[in-house]
DNA sequence: TGTACATCAGTGAACGCGCGTTCACTGATGTAC
DNA sequence: TGTACATCAGTGAACGCGCGTTCACTGATGTAC
């Protein structure tokens, strides 16, 4: 770890993260912007270049954060779903994720993604296998493969619709009620035929 | 209708929508400017103003176009779906929507949009309106409006998975694949407890 | 232990860019008498 | 029918902005001898 002085910051590609996030956080519609971030930083607009080679990378490693962050809020939700119940359960932290950290959730997603990127790969798979695992538990019976795929477009889609506003998301309550029984509702459903 | 002449126009607001359009199916990831839809139009930079207040304006005037056009397209892959492989294949033609217009696609959901803007809401409600007749008729059974919900986000999920590479988009024919097993999945499946 | 020097992590000026929007204007149109 | 004039739909210069990135630089650090 260097010293820091007047000069050397000392950790400045950490520095960098956190004002990314600072940003994202403040003002959600803005996209994000190296100079921004070199001035929340304290430090010269082109200081960031250091670390980052390019606005991409910045981006992606704020993103791999933010898929970590997101694992652990699922996690936390319920380490082991395994019922109807407790999916959507999920699902409400998912959509709620999105919605208390919207603009860090536009750019783990809408962004585009450096495929090389080992960090977010690995974040992103984090995920991937808790919902995988999450399924093989609640559909015992179901094509595994198949069926993660559907769970995480169900649950992507809902948390889209709240913070694009095609669904009413002012509310909390009224959000989490609305994602909990779609979510019941699909697993319920009896087609015709 | 007015005149054409060197001077006006004539039409210069189907003119600009036009001109957005373009601009959009050319370059999905550049935002939309009205200096460049008034470049394309061949018009002065400043001359889009008459007819748009405002670039929100002039976004939600494009994105009400595509809805409309969705609309067009769902119903275009079944009038009037009612067993999961019929709404299989309205999913496929949802997420091939956006993967065909996915910069229109953005504008429509990711654009912050105007709610007093009544084109763009009539013409969201129409899709909605397929979408709960679709339910209605495919689950007897169920509460259709938290299964419009839930089947809308399903759709949504996907497509945008698909467009933010999340999920693999190169083959047509693997997409169209993915989707159909997804969404059958999901309606097959049979949760424990 | 002291010193020369390579390397590292910053600075600050500058480049060229495109943007949204305003303003005063002008050319063309259409309407009232 | 002819004309004065209001209105409409454009123009073009300008404002102030923020951006990503480059470049030559400089201050601080650490290492080899």
């Amino acid at each position: 770890m260097p010293q820091a002085t007047a000069y050397h910051h000392g950790d400045l590609r950490a520095a960098c993260l956190r004002a990314a996030r600072e940003l994202l956080e403040e003002d959600g519609s803005a996209a994000l912007s190296m100079r921004a971030v070199a001035r929340r930083a304290g430090v010269s607009p082109t200081a960031p270049y250091r670390h980052f080679p390019e606005r991409e990378a910045l981006v992606s490693a704020v993103a791999a954060e933010g898929y970590r962050e997101l694992a652990e809020h699922l996690l936390a939700a319920h380490p082991s779903p395994a019922t109807p119940n407790e999916l959507a359960a999920v699902a409400v932290a998912y959509v709620r994720f999105a919605l208390d950290h919207p603009a860090l959730f536009r750019a783990m997603f809408a962004e585009p993604c450096d495929p090389g990127n080992e960090e977010r790969a690995a974040a992103t798979e984090a995920i991937a296998a808790y919902v995988r695992d999450l399924v093989r538990r609640a559909f015992p019976g179901a094509d595994p493969d198949a069926l993660w795929t559907a769970v995480w477009a169900l649950v992507h889609g809902l948390a889209f619709l709240h913070l694009d506003g095609k669904l009413d998301a002012s509310a909390h309550e009224a959000v989490a009620d609305q994602v909990r029984t779609a979510v019941l509702a699909m697993l319920a459903a009896a087609p015709v035929s």
